[in-house]
DNA sequence: AGTGGATCTTGACAGTGGCAAGTTAGTCCG
DNA sequence: CGGACTAACTTGCCACTGTCAAGATCCACT
């Protein structure tokens, strides 16, 4: 730990802090030696792990669907319940969900990237597939998801704060429930 | 235009132009350098009007919530019609809404903003607030703004490329019918 | 023991945002 | 008409950032 060379872990710590940081300060303020510095390396190591700074998106977007996969699994078939833990997930990890979605800062055509991506699409689909008796389920799953994705993306950026529209101590959660109840009753 | 001294519209000039460059390369890629240049004045030209990096997207963001609101209001006040031209204004002004709900971006605590976003909120409760015979209408108007705000940034990112849930040459508006269709009907 | 490759450092470069000081243009007022 | 005042813009500079190239260090394997 306190040798000079970090001998494998370097890239999880670093992958750590950017999701730290950018949790804390945003996407736009965050600086690779910055991350190096807080690291306790050299300002140019990360860039050995990912390359590039969009490599860095890259490797965290990753992360982010390997773990938001894991997280929809876990929540079990229940449309409600996976929708739930979608929003869960962006509120936990606020690091990772801001890069996930960003076209602009991840390298699209990243193979591991993509497939993470699938994985977690995957994991949604199992989750909602069965919609026995609706008319319209494609536009019930595609409700399903915008509606948990522009909750989480609209709280954490604090659109709800002085809108009246909700209690500002509420749980998130109770609330996201409340909301996907008022979806799927069609 | 061909004049050395932009004379009161450089203002307006360099906010096209972000909204311009931020809709084709995103916001992580905004340079004001390169935007003064494509404006045709010097690097420290911009800054006079909007000081900041963050005041030049604080900038943009009033002026998208103002538009924004302008677009709800013509709309009329049915939740479908509310609902599909918030869609409408997102796909239509990526540039704007790109930065309108990034709190990391703009300044927070701007009056004119602040005051922009309260008009926007305002014009969409107008559009929505007759809602008789719901159970739990703030649940509604959360799932409504959620809905069609996750939607319109699930889209413009891609997201639905590779996942099967629609046709890629849909009408994103035709679709974003759909969704609210699926909702309202609880 | 020593060779090879992975990991990290050092040093350099162009580009960026931000600041200070100077320059130009328009306006107002005698 | 002319001179002062102010807004708009320019020039020059600085610290910082991302990226690249070259060198140093460590580890594994034979």
């Amino acid at each position: 730990m306190a040798d000079a060379y970090h001998h494998g872990d370097l890239r999880s710590v670093v992958l750590h802090a950017a999701a730290d940081q950018i949790a804390q300060d945003g996407v736009d303020r965050l600086s690779l030696r910055g991350l190096a510095q807080r690291s306790g390396v050299s300002h140019a190591a990360p860039a050995h792990h990912f390359g590039d700074r969009r490599g860095l998106f890259t490797a965290l977007a990753t992360e982010g669907f390997d773990l938001l996969a894991a997280e929809l699994r876990e929540a079990g078939t229940d449309l409600r319940d996976v929708a739930v833990a979608y929003v869960r997930f962006a509120l936990a990890r606020p690091g990772h969900f801001a890069v996930m979605f960003r076209s602009d800062l991840a390298r699209a055509d990243d193979p591991g990237l993509a497939a993470a991506r699938r994985r977690s699409g995957q994991a949604l689909r199992d989750g909602v597939g069965r919609l026995e008796g609706v008319a319209d389920p494609a536009a019930v799953q595609l409700a399903a998801w915008s509606v948990v994705h522009g909750f989480a993306s609209l709280w954490q950026e604090g659109a709800f704060v002085g809108s009246d529209l909700l209690d500002p101590a509420a749980d998130p959660e109770a609330v996201a429930r409340r909301i996907v109840d008022t979806l799927v009753l069609t």
